[in-house]
DNA sequence: AATGAATGAGTATTCATTCAT
DNA sequence: TATGAATGAATACTCATTCAT
């Protein structure tokens, strides 16, 4: 991405993180990247059409977090539990603006490039589970790509509830974990 | 509720789904409820405090939904059935909403509200699972209530991701449910 | 003056006085009446038209601190000495409101009540310098009537730089008020 | 000046002087400047800070007058004449809007910032004063700066009661020129 | 006379976007 | 490319006044 394509796309994440998306303004974002009002149209043609390109780079970060934390040598009931400390990680830092990029994208009516944005991230665990379904410690039944899907739903609603309506002290958020790690193996594992 | 009140919330509730809620205007909400201007400002402090009161109707209508569909005398299996085309019921019709009002109300600091609101619910499908568990449908281990909030999220999540990403063909869509429902009674059933 | 009339006159001036005469509501000025709104409209028709009524009230308490402090067998000199002692009181109380109504009145179109309320207070500083004229204290050529009106005029100004530029601290005041006891009484004096 | 900033200062005056300060519109005042509503936020944050703006440039129209009608040359006596002509000629064009600004420069707490406008003003008079005691046509004792904010005072009252009050006859005007002459005059002039 | 719920006209201010330089 | 001054559309909220009770 050019230089100052990202640096308004990460000023307008910040911006966006504190302020919302509506009371936002194109203003704040531009100082943030450090460049001139106009500047800004050069390379988007609106305030909302930034939304693809923050989701971009917050898919991007997710990859990443998962590439430095996932280890492929154990076996699967570990790489689970560390898919959910990566799932749970990301959703304490970017809930709010994960939130936002979801209507954002709505209003925006570019829902369809959502779906493209996440799509590398569903084939990464999409492959996790087929090794784990080689190796035998998850059902052969099961659809990796569509099991892969369910599955992040179901760990980032996990770490959004626990992020959002509990009391968010660090025993609850364990709690929260070992639920959902149980509940998701007993849903993946071979009988 | 007041009657006045009511009326607000209900057509807050429609022009938020049209129009989201920033772009949302006052004057077109009493325009629809059928009073003046100034009458709003009578009931509600603000535009965005109609928010919790939406979010409890929208939690009423999901519980009569519940209440209108299930069948105490059923086997598990297929009350489980049954709450998927519940979830899916209400999240194709109220999706929109559901997450401008996720985000409303996080803009709005009230998300304590949020949890107190969908307690009830939650508590429903605790007592379902509770009578599955003595029934020996559902696996004993299983803390009914928390258990309860991982379901409905996954469930959600589901739907979402169907009516969201999809192409919303009547097929895909059978296919979600069904998957959601082996991921699901995995994950609950008594090994 | 009627009871209630009287009370919303006082509830009215106190609002003024804090909010001015714009930002002042008539919801603040019946509740400090406490009457409901809709009497106000009964008294009368309008929130401006209170505003000749709360004049009439300043100039009654002008009237009577003059009668309360005024002696009439003393020398002029003392008795110029009380008067700016009486305009200084009364500016410090009351200067804020006086000036909303000088400016309230304009905007009321009402200028002529204004001098017809002041007329009793001019014509007791006339008979003041009528009767210091006859004992030989005041030069005889000045017109009695119209130099009250110069007289009260210097004094109020007077009082009124006092409280709105300076620092306010008793030494300026009194500083003042010797500077303008020396002026008016260099121009009032037989030669 | 600026000279967008002056355009506005002065659409601001005609506008505050037709409707008073809370009745004029922020439209009609960028209409009369000849801009856009957007363009006048650039150059004041709100409606009231344009006020000491305005009440500079009376002051400049005040000083000005003064600089065209006053000679150095002639005696006090005339000069005092000529000072009253002054001060009842702007007293005439700008009295509303004197009035106006007294209140508004009150409600927008720069009250201070009043007296340091007013400040060159009651300079220039002071150094007429001290002239005239170096000829001895003025009192030596008297302290030249406080006396002369005293005179404007007097001078300024003395015209807006003139064009309050009275019915505005050039009879009633002439004989109040002479009293406010003869009392002024009578309090300056040595024994 | 008294009430107070309902009315709806009216306006300052913000900010995404443009365009002359 | 880059700038940033200028634009002007758009809207929540207030509050004097009314009127059915």
């Amino acid at each position: 991405m050019d230089d100052k394509k990202r640096k308004i796309t990460l000023s307008a994440l910040n911006v966006f993180k504190e302020k919302g998306i509506e009371k936002a303004t194109v203003s704040e974002i531009v100082k943030g990247a450090g460049i001139a009002q106009g500047t800004f149209y050069l390379y988007f043609p609106s305030k909302l059409s930034v939304i693809p390109a923050i989701a971009e780079v917050m898919i991007e970060k997710a990859i990443s977090l998962f590439h430095e934390q996932m280890d492929n040598q154990v076996p699967f009931t570990e790489q689970l539990q560390i898919l959910i400390e990566i799932v749970f990680e990301y959703t304490e830092n970017y809930r709010e603006i994960y939130a936002l990029l979801y209507v954002g994208l709505g209003s925006n009516q570019q829902l369809n490039e959502w779906e493209a944005i996440y799509e590398p991230y569903y084939e990464l665990i999409s492959s996790l589970l087929r090794n784990a379904q080689q190796n035998g410690e998850v059902c052969d039944n099961l659809h990796a790509k569509r099991t892969a899907t369910l599955l992040i739903g179901l760990l980032e609603t996990a770490a959004e509830q626990s992020y959002l309506y509990d009391e968010q002290n660090e025993e609850t958020i364990q709690l929260k974990k070992r639920d959902v790690y149980e509940f998701a193996m007993n849903a993946l594992k071979t009988n």
